[in-house]
DNA sequence: ATATTTAATCTACATTGTAGAAAATATATA
DNA sequence: TATATATTTTCTACAATGTAGATTAAATAT
């Protein structure tokens, strides 16, 4: 197969996600973070289950914190994207933004249920 | 669940090119349009799987075209994107949006990794 | 010690992505 | 009119990704 692989949409996601929080990307933040700009709420599992696929994968890389929490309880992992994550993204970016090249979507046709007028 | 479902990447796309293409979506030719496009590559299989699973969940409707063909063959099954389908889209593509926010993934970090050069 | 808090791991299953062979259905031609 | 050929879809099976909730781990507070 010559063909580089696609990622998930909820891995883009994710990746997205480290990206954005930068050095406070760890599993509790990241799932607050997808469900207040991407209104995606996943469950711990999802969430976890994710990340450590792209860490398997190599797209993220992940280390663990030392116990600095106010009140408790267990050390957090922190993740960064890698230079491979990076490029999987930009070309999953490059692709939609082929696809959407042109269209008008929020237009009239959208509320014509049915039709196949464009 | 009160939360909509998030469609595939491969969803996405395929809706994408049933929109781009307009009358003449079908098969074999929104198959090369995303290789083309996108430099995606699918198998037949891979191909109309999807394009089945989208029509059973109302985001694309079919209809199997008249036996116009020039040299011969099986009528073409075209397809169009639904209401529905138009929203999911914008679902999707709000999402990526909004994770995408700010992010200059083409500046230095992307190169500082071991070997990704481009 | 024991409760409480925060966070990650584990286990299991559903949905989506993928492939290639087979079938269907038309035209061309011997 | 059989038979080859072309075009396109359907079928069958499996891999990868998405999803959930219970459980475990490891820290602080009482």
């Amino acid at each position: 197969m010559t063909q580089e692989k696609f990622i998930g949409e909820l891995e883009q996601m994710l990746l997205l996600c480290v990206l954005q929080l930068k050095a406070d990307a760890y599993g509790t933040q990241i799932r607050s973070f997808l469900a207040e700009k991407a209104k995606r709420d996943l469950s711990i599992g999802a969430l976890y289950t994710t990340l450590e696929r792209l860490e398997q994968k190599g797209l993220l890389s992940g280390r663990l914190g030392e116990a600095t929490a106010e009140r408790g309880g267990r050390a957090k992992k922190y993740y960064s994207v890698t230079g491979e994550g990076r490029l999987a993204l930009q070309r999953s970016k490059a692709a939609l933004e082929q696809l959407w090249q042109g269209l008008a979507l929020l237009q009239a046709p959208l509320f014509s249920q049915g039709g196949f007028a464009e």
